[in-house]
DNA sequence: CAGTGGTCTAGACCACATC
DNA sequence: ATGTGGTCTAGACCACTGG
C-alpha cells in the first residue's frame, strides 16, 4: 500500500508532531493525541473507527490499532468492544471512585467520598508554586480549599492551586451546582483535562487550623500528599496539597 | 496453520493452565508463566526466541509476540532488541534503584541507599500476619529488622516477615555476605521472586524504639508503609512494615 | 443485520547485536 | 552473515453491540 521503511520516510504527507524517525504507529499516535488535545472529539465521545482512521492516514488497520492501543495504555482513550473507542473522561466517575483518588477505608466497602468546597480565592503565585506550574511568580492563581468527607466524617483537607488563566469564571457557586468529581468539573466546565499526576507523600504534624477542620488533635500525624497534575504535553495545570487523617484510612499503592 | 476459533477450541494439545476459553495468546502467556514459575529458564537468562516458541506451541509468531508483550507489561520478562527476551530479575538492581523502592530524597541526586540488617529471628505468625501470608496462626516465620541509610543517615526502619518454610537457612551472616538488593538476595538464594506488591500508607507517631534507630524525637510523624508482596499466582510471600522519616525524603508515586 | 473492536495468521522488511 | 526482536501490511474470522 505504501512504500515503507525505505529510509526514515517523511512521516506521512503532512508534517507530523512526532519525532520524524519514530515508528509509524507512534506518529499516528501523536497525530491522534493532537486531535484529542484540539478537542476534535470531546470527552466521552467515540473517535472514528479504526478502519476510517486507517484510510484517513493511509496506513493499515493494524498500525492504527497499535497507535490506539498505546493511547489506551496511557488512559487517553477507552476501548469498548462492539461499540467503538471513546475519549477518556472524568465525568463518569460519579459511579465509581475517581481515578486519581488513592485514599481508602481500612475496612472494605469503598464508597465515593463527598467533596465540600470551603473556599475559592484569587492570589498571586508564590515562587515555588509558580515554578511547579510553569508560571512567573506573581501570576494570578486560584486557590481552592476543600474537604473530602468519608461516611460523613472529614478525612482529607485539600488546598488546590490552579492557573487563573485556565479557569476563568470558577466560583464556589458554580462548583456547588456541578454534580460529579472535581476533575469532571474542570474537564466539562473549563476544558482542562487532567491526564496524569505525580505525588510526593510525607508525614507531618497537624497544625491548629487543620486539626480543627479534620477533627483531630493538634500535632496528630497526618499524611501530606503533594500532587502536580499534568495535561496534554505534560503541561502542569494543578498543584495540590492534601492533608489526610489515617485513622481508619490509608493511601493505597500498587507496585509491579 | 490451525483451525481456530471454530468453537472455543480445546486449548492447544496439552491441557492448559489458562481458562479454557481465553484467547490463544493468553493461553500461551499462561504456559510461559508456568515455565517461568517452574524455573525452566532462570532470572536473567533469555527465554527461547519467538520463532522457536511459535513452533513449539504451533501458533504464529504474532501470537507468541502478543503473549510475550503481555508478560513484558507485567514486568515478568524484559525485551532487548537484537538480543532476545530475558527473565526479569532483581539481581541487577545494584546499579539503579530497586524497582519497588519509592522513597526519594527531596533534592535530586538519587543514590541507592545502603541496607543494614539489624536482626533475624524466628517467630510464630500472629493472626493478622498469618492471614496476610496465607499461613495458619502459629506457623513459623522469620522476622528481619533492617535499616536503610541514605547518605549515611538512617531513613527507613523495616520489619520484614517471611514464611520460614520458603527461606530455610536465612541468616544475618548470609545476608551480610550478599552484594545486592534484598529481593535479589531472596531471588538468588532462595528462589523466591517478588513480582508485585501492594502498599498501604499511613502517618504515625514515632515510638521510643523507632525514634532511637531513626534519630528522631519520640512522637515525630513518620510514614508507615505496610507492604504485602506477591510471587507467582499472586501468592503472598512477604509482609513488611516500613517506618520512614520524611524530613528531607518523601514517598514518590505516579498516577496515570 | 451491519459495524465495531479483538484475535490470528503469514510474510516482508527493518534495526540491532554478535560473531 | 545470522539471529534476535520491532514494524507494517493484508486478509480472514470471531465476539459483541445496536438497530
Amino acid at each position: 500500500m505504501r512504500c515503507r521503511h525505505s529510509g526514515p520516510l517523511p512521516p506521512l504527507s503532512a508534517p507530523s508532531a512526532a519525532p520524524s524517525f519514530a515508528p509509524l504507529y507512534l506518529q499516528i499516535k501523536a497525530l491522534l493525541e493532537k486531535s484529542l488535545e484540539a478537542r476534535e472529539w470531546r470527552p466521552g465521545e467515540p473517535i472514528p473507527s479504526e478502519i476510517e482512521l486507517a484510510s484517513r492516514y493511509q496506513v493499515s488497520q493494524g498500525t492504527v490499532r497499535k497507535a490506539i492501543d498505546a493511547l489506551a495504555a496511557d488512559n487517553l482513550v477507552v476501548r469498548r468492544q462492539g461499540k467503538g473507542t471513546f475519549v477518556a473522561t472524568h465525568t463518569e466517575e460519579r459511579t465509581s471512585l475517581p481515578r486519581f483518588l488513592r485514599i481508602r477505608r481500612n475496612e472494605g466497602g469503598d464508597v465515593a467520598p463527598v467533596s465540600r468546597l470551603l473556599d475559592v480565592r484569587r492570589a498571586k503565585a508564590a515562587a515555588d508554586v509558580a515554578r511547579l506550574l510553569g508560571l512567573k511568580p506573581g501570576d494570578p492563581v486560584l486557590v481552592l480549599k476543600r474537604v473530602l468527607d468519608y461516611a460523613g466524617a472529614p478525612v482529607v483537607l485539600d488546598e488546590i492551586t490552579l492557573p487563573a488563566a485556565l479557569f476563568r469564571g470558577l466560583t464556589k457557586a458554580r462548583y456547588d451546582a456541578y454534580r460529579g468529581s472535581m476533575y469532571g468539573f474542570f474537564e466539562s466546565q473549563f476544558g482542562v483535562r487532567m491526564l496524569k499526576a505525580q505525588e510526593r507523600i510525607r508525614a507531618v504534624a497537624a497544625d491548629a487550623a487543620t486539626a480543627e477542620v479534620l477533627g483531630t488533635e493538634v500535632g496528630a500525624p497526618l499524611l501530606a500528599v503533594d500532587r502536580v497534575t499534568l495535561t496534554y504535553g505534560d503541561r502542569p495545570v494543578e498543584v495540590r496539597r492534601g492533608l489526610c487523617v489515617t485513622h481508619g484510612y490509608h493511601y493505597l499503592n500498587d507496585l509491579y
